[in-house]
DNA sequence: ATGTTC
């Protein structure tokens, strides 16, 4: 295996690094990496440009791919890669859109103004610890039968609508509506439906969170007011996914492909990137499994928000002028979408990977709810716990330069395995309490694993997407409360 | 990320 170098990359600009396809005779496209001079030597920090390599090496890929400055090394894939592959011929790998199908970040924007809530957060973080469980293996308090579990994986968020765990408007404002259509819950295990179906409206562990905010600062008023961002208000950010359902998931598709790879021929630069053809029965199937986990995720983070209004209501009802709670919007970090992008030089239809890496269509892209057309997709930017996060735009540049794609967070940097060792979990909330965050966490070991140091400055990476122009800044978030498992 | 080496 060969050493990567800064010298081997071409420096596009300040932002953007090329390692082009003559780096070595198996790439088929080269790799283009955001990041500024320090991000760019944390990348080579770990395997995570090497796994970019890897990935260009695929069969069945279009165009380039694409690293963003969040970058960190990842089961086959790096996570905070994108690759394209044209249909109908080319590969869909479930090792690269992860292990956690549509894991996403939701946010939630408030009128409370943190002043008139102060007296109450330590309440509301309470309550929102009890209301909405968390935790490895835990468990959730909604009852969903066989047969309807079937019906989420359909229709995802209009599921938790019906049951009335969502209020109307939350829908338009999610990624697809929060129902991708295609999913098929006959190409699921009864392994994963057992797995999720008691699972609904749980938050998990690892880096999800539930957190509450304050807006702590606006670039774009005009697209923050939209939004019902307001500097000194409360907003409230979901991280989680689609727990043992999109891993199971994953994890059966993964051993089906070793077969499909030998069937289809399929010469791999690493076993971890298992593919097979978008049109193979093999591939399709994946295609329909994974939109059931997509689907499971979005009605996920609905419950979750079912929970999160409870809590406010518990805590806030008559205490502060208005406790509601509306929805900004809601992204996809870990995801296949089939799209339609210009690429060496016409419109091609791709099945976009996103692994670690946002959606961020740009203006006029019309399945945007009205009143966000005009200025972009949001896209939400959790930073590491107790760190600032972001909410950002698509623009037109994310759509030339990275199939419509930005970052999705601060990026590892150190291992978990790493960060459990060196990190004192009993400090580290005593550190976060000090600062006037309040901290839920059903594991001490868990949050040293999330601590800031483990992370990069998640500043730092909006600085370079912005800069390269791939998003554009609407506001900044600062934590003061975090839920964790 | 994950019934955290099914």
């Amino acid at each position: 295996m060969t050493t990567i170098a800064k010298r081997d990359f071409r420096k596009v600009s300040d932002y953007l690094w090329e390692i082009p396809t003559s780096f070595r005779s198996e790439m088929r496209v080269p790799v283009w990496v955001y990041a500024d001079d320090e991000l760019l030597e944390d990348a080579l920090g770990d395997a995570s440009i090497q796994q970019a390599i890897n990935v260009a090496c695929l069969p069945g890929l279009i165009g380039k791919v694409v690293v963003m400055p969040d970058v960190h090394q990842g089961y086959g894939m790096p996570i905070g890669g994108v690759m394209a592959a044209p249909l109908p011929h080319g590969i869909i790998s479930p090792g690269a859109v992860g292990y956690d199908i549509n894991c996403g970040v939701r946010l939630l924007s408030t009128s409370i103004e943190f002043g008139e809530a102060e007296p109450y957060l330590s309440d509301l973080a309470t309550s929102l610890y009890r209301n909405c469980p968390s935790g490895v293996g835990e468990k959730g308090s909604i009852r969903v039968s066989p047969d309807e579990f079937d019906q989420l994986c359909r229709e995802g968020a209009e599921w938790a609508l019906k049951r009335g765990y969502a209020q109307a408007e939350d829908l338009p404002r999610t990624e697809e509506s929060g129902r991708i259509d295609g999913a098929d819950p006959t190409k699921v295990s009864r392994r994963a439906k057992d797995r999720g179906r008691p699972q609904v409206g749980t938050l998990g562990a690892g880096n999800h969170f539930i957190e509450v905010d304050i807006v702590d600062a606006v670039f774009h008023p005009e697209a923050a007011e939209t939004m019902g961002l307001k500097e000194g208000h409360l907003a409230v950010q979901i991280h989680c996914g689609s727990r043992g359902f999109g891993h199971q998931v994953c994890t059966d598709y993964v051993a089906d492909f070793q077969s499909a790879v030998k069937k289809y021929n399929i010469t791999l630069p690493d076993r971890e990137l298992v593919c097979a053809p978008l049109d193979s029965p093999e591939g399709k199937d994946y295609l329909g499994a994974m939109k059931a986990a997509a689907n499971y995720a979005f009605a996920n983070r609905q419950v979750l928000v079912h929970h999160i209004r409870r809590s406010f209501d518990e805590t806030l009802a008559g205490k502060v002028k208005d406790h509601d709670v509306r929805q900004v919007y809601d992204i996809a970090h870990n995801m296949g979408k089939i799209e339609e992008h210009d690429i060496d030089g016409g419109r091609v239809a791709v099945c976009v990977h996103r692994k670690g890496a946002t959606r961020a269509f740009g203006p006029g892209f019309e399945g945007l709810p009205p009143e966000y057309r005009a200025f972009g997709q949001p896209v939400l930017v959790p930073g590491s716990m107790g760190t600032a996060s972001w909410v950002l735009l698509g623009t037109e540049g994310s759509m030339a330069q990275s199939f419509g794609s930005t970052c999705h967070g601060a990026g590892r940097v150190m291992s978990r395995t790493k960060a459990k060792k060196e990190i004192r979990g009993e400090k580290l909330k005593s550190d976060l309490e000090r600062d006037g965050i309040k901290v839920r966490a059903g594991s001490l070991a868990g949050l040293a694993e999330e601590a800031p140091q483990a992370y990069k400055d998640v500043d730092r990476v909006v600085e370079v997407v912005s800069r390269a122009g791939i998003a554009r800044k609407v506001a900044r978030l600062r934590p003061i409360a975090v839920i964790k498992g």
